[in-house]
RNA sequence: GCCCUCGUAGCUCAGUGGAUAGAGCAUCCCCCUCCUAAGGGGAGGGUCACACGUUCGAUUCGUGUCGAGGGCACCA
């Protein structure tokens, strides 16, 4: 099987061998191709003769000339391109370069736009990471399609994933969890009892609470504080596990703080900084001289009280990640953190034991600004008024949940109506991409029910599809791969949410303005084969969101 | 005060060093005797926050200002 080039690049590398041949001395100059915004100028235009003008001290338009009389010959493009304004050349594909894409997506079905290009390379991508102290809500939910779908798409570009989760089990914050669910216990017995200021207010606590007293009548006052710890602990990942299993979302690992102290990384870690001389005494406090390292402040990894920052055991774990042979790492984590970015890039370069520089990968996702009822509901652990994400799966259900947190840019601060999500929840674009994969599956189940045979599809001609539909459609076909491609470079996921959505409009719109059950046999099997193709096409996408391709609606 | 991200249509958001900046929702008009109208076609709506700079060309890159959110603790 002849590997697939994508039309960009096939034209890009025609217009190289062109340059060479026009102009022999311009070896280490690179073609650069673009898809105009206006249809009128072309498929592909080429503004290489713009770049040259000054370098060659020649007329963009004649350098442009020059470059179009020495294309070679091929069957890539339908005629001689046009030179238009200050000097862009104006390309449009032959019918037989735009075809070719269906081919290839017949030849390579479900893997139609997976790479290579990872080599089997171990890449770690840790994702949700939620303090189990309370059940995900819907900043984790943001979290978790995000950093699922850049699991899911690095795979596809070749790279052995491993997602994993981080338990901070180690902190104040899970006492204050033990604390808030001994105080139910007590309030049991004795409802005159205060609750905790600090507490967790939330509802589940009580329910942790009466579990507890169900299993151990015994200690129904929560006497003993490692049980109630552990148990709510086990409670509280259990639910979480329950969340993330209804939203689809697995890790291959689970990773305990708790045992970054019990295993002596953490000492490990803060002794190799000693010795490496980046750290120094002050105020009773030892401090990382993480300025060295692009940082602004100088930070306290221990305290005056003999604990130690956060940040320790954040460098210790990503030191951990590095020696179990994760030559990249990436870290989805809500914009609230980024502020820990700094200190554990320096802290990993104190170490000095090669880590690449900007190691860990970041990706930072904005908060989410929730609206109900046209008032913005102020999420908060503490005072348990928050969307768990599992009643937002329930409302809105899986498929849209998913598309919806990952169809918009990470960085870009989002808000979400619940009110707008459940009663238009018709209208989420994930249906309308859903929507174009089961009429496709509608008009082929009724051309097969009539004897076609989908097999036959895969080996007709394609010459009869000349109308702008078509060749719009292919050209969308064919961009798959190097979307991709492009996606996983940038770490942007809803750039597939976004080419989706282009892809199934032109469907539609192919949909009303023709049709395919037709009395002309070859156009009708050159136009069925054409959609069998997007169909394919379509359903790999939504593979790589996680999302379901329903055969009807 | 310092740092990070963002500022694009009424709203929610895409996008780009180029030639006329897009989608969905909302508003208005049209399209099912015909493969799913959860659809399609069309109209209106923008000084791409502002200023300066780099460039043949800036909404895109840089600097500054303003605005929004977040982070700046010996909390995590």
């Amino acid at each position: 099987m002849t590997t697939f080039i994508d039309n960009k690049s096939a034209v890009a590398a025609l217009f190289q061998a062109a340059l060479a041949k026009a102009y022999p001395s311009l070896t280490d100059f690179v073609i650069e191709v673009e898809k105009p915004k206006n249809p009128d100028h072309g498929h592909f235009a080429v503004n290489s003769a713009l770049h040259l003008a000054k370098k060659l001290g020649v007329k963009p338009r004649d350098i442009a000339e020059a470059i179009v009389a020495a294309l070679p010959e091929s069957d890539l493009l339908a005629n001689t391109p046009d030179i238009a304004g200050p000097g862009f050349i104006n390309t449009r594909l032959s019918l037989a370069a735009e075809t070719r894409v269906i081919g290839s997506i017949f030849a390579r079905g479900d893997t139609f736009g997976k790479s290579t290009v990872g080599n089997n390379r171990e890449v770690m991508v840790e994702f949700v990471s939620a303090n189990p102290t309370g059940p995900l809500h819907v900043g984790h939910g943001r979290a978790a399609a995000i950093g699922d779908t850049l699991a899911r798409l690095l795979s596809w570009q070749g790279y052995k994933v491993s997602r994993e989760f981080y338990y901070n089990d180690a902190g104040v914050q899970i006492n204050n969890l033990m604390l808030s669910v001994q105080a139910r216990l007590r309030q049991r017995a004795d409802a005159s009892l205060v609750f905790p200021e600090t507490g967790y207010h939330g509802e589940y606590i009580r329910e942790i609470a009466e579990r507890y007293a169900e299993k151990f009548p015994a200690d129904a006052l929560g006497n003993n504080e490692d049980h109630v710890r552990e148990f709510a602990v086990a409670y509280l990942r259990n639910e979480q596990d329950l969340d993330l299993k209804a939203f689809d979302v697995q890790f291959e690992n689970y990773f305990l703080e708790s045992s970054l102290y019990s295993d002596g990384l953490v000492e490990k870690t803060v002794d190799q900084l000693i010795k490496n001389g980046k750290t120094y005494e002050l105020d009773g406090a030892l401090w990382l001289k993480s300025t060295d390292y692009g940082d602004d402040k100088d930070r306290v990894m221990r305290k005056s009280d003999g604990t130690f920052t956060y940040f320790v055991p954040d460098v210790a774990y990503h030191v951990n990640k590095w020696q179990r042979g994760f030559g990249r790492a990436i870290v989805e984590l809500g914009a609230d953190h980024h502020g820990s970015l700094a200190r554990v890039h320096a802290g990993l370069q104190a170490m000095e034991m090669g880590v690449p520089v900007g190691y860990p990968d970041y990706v930072l996702h904005q908060m989410i600004t929730v609206m109900r009822g046209g008032e913005e509901v102020k999420i908060s652990k503490r005072a348990g008024s928050y969307v768990t994400l599992r009643e937002l799966i329930d409302e809105v259900g899986r498929d849209a949940t998913r598309y919806f947190f990952v169809m918009r840019k990470s960085d870009s601060q989002l808000t979400f109506d619940i009110d707008l999500a459940r009663s238009k929840s018709e209208e989420n674009p994930v249906y309308y991409v859903q929507y174009a994969h089961a009429r496709i599956c509608s008009v082929l189940a009724q051309w097969t029910q009539t004897g076609g045979d989908e097999s036959a599809l895969r080996a007709v001609d394609h010459a009869p599809l000349v109308s702008k539909y078509e060749s719009d459609l292919m050209r969308a076909l064919a961009d798959w791969p190097s979307l991709l491609a492009h996606a996983a470079t940038e770490l942007a996921p809803h750039l597939i949410a976004v080419y989706l959505g282009e892809l199934a409009a032109k469907l539609h719109t192919y949909y009303n303005a023709e049709r395919f059950l037709i009395d002309d046999e070859p156009l009708k099997l050159a136009r069925l084969s054409l959609i069998l193709a997007t169909k394919q096409v379509l359903k790999n996408g939504l593979a790589v969101l996680g999302v379901s391709a329903p055969e009807k609606m």
